[in-house]
Parts: structure tokens; C-alpha cells; sequence
DNA sequence: TATTGTTATACTCTATAACTATA
DNA sequence: TATAGTTATAGAGTATAACAATA
């Protein structure tokens, strides 16, 4: 059991080399942030899409499908199977649209709603606990540029 | 050609459900972020993790695979593959380690010290062209609150 | 012709288990 | 017994092309 003593002894062990990228850090946060994120939405047996998708159509009851993958930015097709899934749990249904019959109106059933409150709350606990190291303004700031870089990128974000 | 005048009409189109959590932003800026870098290292015939792979070897010269899969939360395994190609473009060398046959000591190539400059330089551009819409003091801070969730993480990040 | 939902498919990323050779 | 590198594989996540029904 003896180290070598020869190159990199001990092994710094730092990411210096790119720890400087905005890019490398945004990485490194969302994967330890998505990491804990499954383990809470877990509980709802909810992916994080999955609850985006809910909330989406929460809020915007009787969006289409294509509409809510456009503001996810999802494909379409990857929208399917997903919204099999809340359908066949009984959280959302595709009502047919009047005037329209090749579009769904999504809508959140009063389950869809309830789920969906609950995961939103333990969504918001999760996000308090992670970024408890940020004080109130530091977490106001991080979310503001974020938007800022998404609103402003350079050909619609 | 007539919008039907039913659940949501003109489909107002947002994600307010989910804009005010920040690990939704992350998701969302990341994939803006990497949508362009893919690009930029594409000249390069580099994908984000090679390039970071590349860097921390130009930095910390004989560092192991193990102690770069670490540095960069990249399992071991996957690491083969990549090192293989940068091995085989003659980027960096597998050098042996006296008193440890075990374990590589991973070297830069004068070309991959060259390659990696060269790249690194293309990424410094694509940050700042990718985060002009902050200014100077925005984009440090940006940093600095990435870096202080993973510094801070409760379990080392 | 264009759009909506759908199917099938492929490609990347990431995670896990097991093996070998060395320590 | 543990570690470094490797192999194979499986599972997500994401992207693309084509199709049927409808506009």
C-alpha cells in the first residue's frame, strides 16, 4: 500500500480546467439538483417531465398536445407515451376538441389536481432544501438570470 | 383555416407552472448552452466531456482514469471509450506508472496541448457570445452561485 | 398542403455488474 | 481483500422519419 511518487502524486483532485465555464457548472448543478429531484418526485411516481407536463396542464387547462410540447420543448412524440401514462392513472384525459377533431384538449382531472398539488409542494421543499446555502436574495438572483438568459438567447429560448 | 374557440383558444403558450423553479431554468439553459457548445466543439471533433477530459489532463498531468472519472463524476467505465479516442487521435498518452502497473498516468500530447488551447479559446468565445445578454458582473455572479451549490451541496458536490 | 397525434427507431448519455491484473 | 482498467449491457433521454386522420 504505497502511493507513487511519481507524475501526479496524491492526486489533486480539482476540475480547475473548467470549472471557470458557466456551461460546466450548469451541468454539474442540474445533475446533482435532478438527482435529488427523482428521488422526491419518485414519491408521486412522477418523472420531473412528467410533472411539468402535469403543472403545464394545470394551469393552461385544455392545452393540445402540441401545444405543450412546443412550450416544453419536448417532441411531440415523446409527449405520447407520457401522457399515456397520467391518462391511465387518471390524472389527465384527452377531451376532444370541438371544431377540431384531429387535436385533444388536455385537462387535469380533480386526482390530476390534487397529485399535482401535492408534488408541487414537495417540488418547492425540495428546491428550499438544496439551495439553502443561497440566502432568499441569492436564490431570487439565480432564478432571475436564468430566465434572463432564457428569454433573451438568441432566437427565442 | 379557423382556430376553435373551445378550452384554451389561441393557446397563450408558457410555462409559468414551472418557470419559477429553478432547476426547471437549469434544464432548460442547459440544453440551450450544450445545443450551441455541441457545435462549437463539433469543429473540434469534441463532444463537452472529451473537452473537459482533455482539460483536466492539459491541467493535472498523470492524473489516472479513476482520479479523472472522480474529478468529473464520470464512472470509470465510461471513461474507457473516450480516453480511447483521444488516445487514438494522439491527444493524450497512456504512460505507465512506475511501482503501480496497474494504473495509467494520463499525459498530453504536444498536439493535444495545442488542440486544447485552441478549443478552450472556441469555448470562451461561445460563453461569451451565448451570455451576452449579461453583463459582466451578472455573469460572475452566475458562476459564483453555481459553484457555491456544488461547493455547499449536502454530501459534497 | 399543412397540422395533430401516433408509431417505430436510432442515437446519445448514464448506470451497473462482472471480469483481469495487479496491489 | 481492495483497486485500476476494462467489457458488456441495460436503461433513460432525446431526436428523426414516416404514417393516418383531419383541416
Amino acid at each position: 500500500m504505497m502511493k507513487p511518487d511519481t507524475p501526479q502524486d496524491t492526486e489533486d483532485l480539482t476540475d480547475d480546467a473548467v470549472a471557470g465555464f458557466i456551461g460546466y457548472n450548469l451541468k454539474r448543478v442540474l445533475s446533482l439538483v435532478m438527482g435529488d429531484l427523482a428521488q422526491v418526485l419518485g414519491g408521486f411516481s412522477l418523472r420531473a417531465v412528467s410533472f411539468s407536463a402535469l403543472g403545464v396542464v394545470v394551469r393552461q387547462p385544455g392545452i393540445s398536445q402540441s401545444g405543450l410540447a412546443e412550450v416544453l420543448s419536448v417532441e411531440r412524440s415523446n409527449l405520447v407515451q407520457l401522457l399515456d401514462e397520467l391518462s391511465s392513472r387518471g390524472l389527465v384525459v384527452r377531451a376532444p376538441v370541438a371544431g377540431d377533431r384531429r387535436r385533444y384538449a388536455l385537462m387535469p382531472t380533480p386526482e390530476g389536481l390534487r397529485l399535482h398539488a401535492d408534488a408541487a409542494q414537495a417540488v418547492a421543499a425540495h428546491e428550499t432544501r438544496v439551495f439553502a446555502m443561497l440566502d432568499a436574495d441569492e436564490q431570487a438572483t439565480l432564478l432571475r438570470l436564468l430566465r434572463k438568459v432564457r428569454a433573451d438567447w438568441p432566437s427565442a429560448g
